[in-house]
DNA sequence: CTGAAAGCGCTAACAT
DNA sequence: ATGTTAGCGCTTTCAG
């Protein structure tokens, strides 16, 4: 009973207990904990055996405080419910992995008003740099991007003024180039399956793109069926039986995402659609689970886990020979033809 | 050329510049910005157009430091490259939105180590609250998380002990059915598939629980197929194909998770095997594209989203009645018999 | 190599 | 309703 010397208040320990319990200043602590070199090998012995001991955590918003910097990065993503936003989330932290540099992630659900808080929020604890999806955002956003004074890389989608730096692909390019490819196959009667959501900038660049391509050749999109909600197979099943049974002569279907081409896919080959002959298809990211479908999606890759170790890298600094901001990465993604449209 | 007053140097504005901008002092000022009820409207409205005239944004870290408290949830998940930690984490997001908590990410990679240095970088921002998948840790990990003195919720798994709360499904028990499943159902010749990965703890407990209730009817899993990495349609395939190519005779195949069991359901069919009589299938996880399949997979819903849901409230304090700490959640799945699993 | 003093930007607690 | 004082736990800076 006699033998526990726990205080009964549970107080979070500080560098003080530490010093105290070895006998060392707290400075000297301090240099210990954040492996500096200037301390003697005892001194500095004897600090982690008593740290450790007690299990003590040092205190970052104190030491962030008094250093004024903090090893965060603030990532923002619309969403986290389709492949695409966790992939490059991925990117980011492999990338990050060894730089001594932590991200912090934050959601907006494709909302402006949500993602100008959850940035206020972020910044409000003072990181070293910010990774944001996109290149649309509320001039409140914006402002508070420039004004604080850190490395801020947006990501995804190249096609527009960056604040800083910037590393994406140009979801325009990507739709003319599917669009280039559908005119050479020779498809004449394209539908357009997508998402209703205004706020999905890059779908609606992909969209833009594609048609100004086809119209470049003469051709207009036939038909278009749109949906709200995440991206799902069963989704693209029932829209390509829709937008099928409106004109049952459509001979090219080009989907917004994989996930909904793979439901539309799946669909045709089960009604008998001779694909790519009669019907030819595309989707939009190149995620990897395509190459475990019956026949491979046609597709433009994303770059998801690229743009994501790119924009990290921009951050820690790495490969940017010591210039801080204002890069401009735009990567080129090829469009894979797969077994979905055919051969010229 | 003379009416720029921006000072050269780029210093991030503090409350002292929005007091001085409104002549309201530093004090006043910061109640206003904390939303706190006792300033008069009309010093409220001078201050809140100082600030957003200046753009200031909110030092947490000084913030967190003088009041003690930090509106962070911690939470730490082994991955996000396959469907299930992103919607937990969408739950979690979704459930902590109105509350004031924000949360914050850590990826362990299934490392333990890995998960025991994010748990020490995140809980020395000294969070309000964690949430970390799994109820296996090192023995420092489990220490730092007894000694934070914040509220601890566990989730996913719920066999085992917590260190404080948990919400999870028992997956031992989601074995044990499945094999009840399987045995009603009148298959005798069973084969597994699944991952390597020793550090995926939920895997194991489903097959141990699969095992456990195959033997009490005198039954054993004839044969294993092992995979490493992520789960994918296309790993599923391979799989499907090399088992059954070393045992043609089997009658039904268990897949460690639902990307997998997608993949070989998809071989089947095209391979032309009579799905559920002469063979049947079963994944995990209950994912939603499994509706977009040409047949419904045999499945267990692993409660995704409502996990993070609850954790979530458990941390905010939401419907827990005041009581803090020590709750214990366990849902329970129902399983789905899809099409693949043939009626007794 | 080690220590002492000052202060990071904010808020709790106490005046007024 | 507003202002003043002190101090959160650490690190910077400067002395030894």
């Amino acid at each position: 009973m006699t033998h526990t010397r726990q205080p009964d208040i549970r107080r979070p320990l500080t560098l003080r207990d530490v010093s105290e319990a070895c006998g060392v200043s707290e400075m000297t602590v301090s240099r210990v904990l954040r492996n500096r070199e200037d301390v003697s090998p005892a001194t500095r012995e004897k600090v982690q055996a008593a740290a450790r001991e007690l299990g003590y955590v040092p205190n970052k918003i104190a030491g962030g405080l008094a250093s004024q910097q903090v090893n965060l990065v603030a990532v923002i993503v619309p969403s986290l419910s389709n492949m695409v936003f966790p992939e490059v989330l991925a990117g980011i932290s492999a990338a990050l992995d060894e730089t001594g540099l932590q991200p912090v992630f934050g959601v907006t659900g494709y909302s402006a008003e949500k993602e100008e808080e959850v940035l206020y929020e972020m910044l409000s604890w003072r990181p070293s740099g910010a990774i944001i999806a996109g290149l649309e955002h509320t001039d409140a956003s914006r402002a508070m991007l420039e004004n604080s004074g850190i490395p801020i890389v947006e990501i995804m989608d190249s096609d527009g003024v960056a604040i800083d730096s910037v590393v994406g692909i140009s979801h325009r390019a990507a739709g003319r180039q599917m669009a280039d490819a559908i005119v050479a196959a020779g498809y004449k009667r394209i539908g357009f399956l997508g998402s209703t959501m205004a706020a999905d900038h890059r779908a609606r660049k992909r969209l833009e793109g594609l048609t100004e391509g086809l119209a470049e050749h003469g051709l207009d999109l036939v038909d278009t069926e749109l949906y709200s909600g995440g991206s799902a197979l069963k989704k693209g099943r029932e829209m390509t039986e829709a937008i099928l049974s409106r004109n049952p002569d459509l001979d090219f279907l080009y989907y917004s995402n994989d996930m909904i081409g793979a439901g539309g896919l799946l669909y045709c080959l089960a009604k008998g659609y001779d694909i790519p002959n009669q019907l030819g298809m595309a989707g939009f990211n190149g995620v990897d689970f395509l190459d475990g479908l019956p026949m491979q999606l046609a597709t433009i890759d994303a770059c998801r886990h690229e743009i994501g170790v790119q924009a990290a890298n921009l951050i820690a600094g790495k490969d940017t020979g010591g210039v801080i901001g204002g890069h401009r990465i735009e990567l080129t993604p090829q469009l894979k033809h797969g077994d979905t449209i055919r051969r010229a």
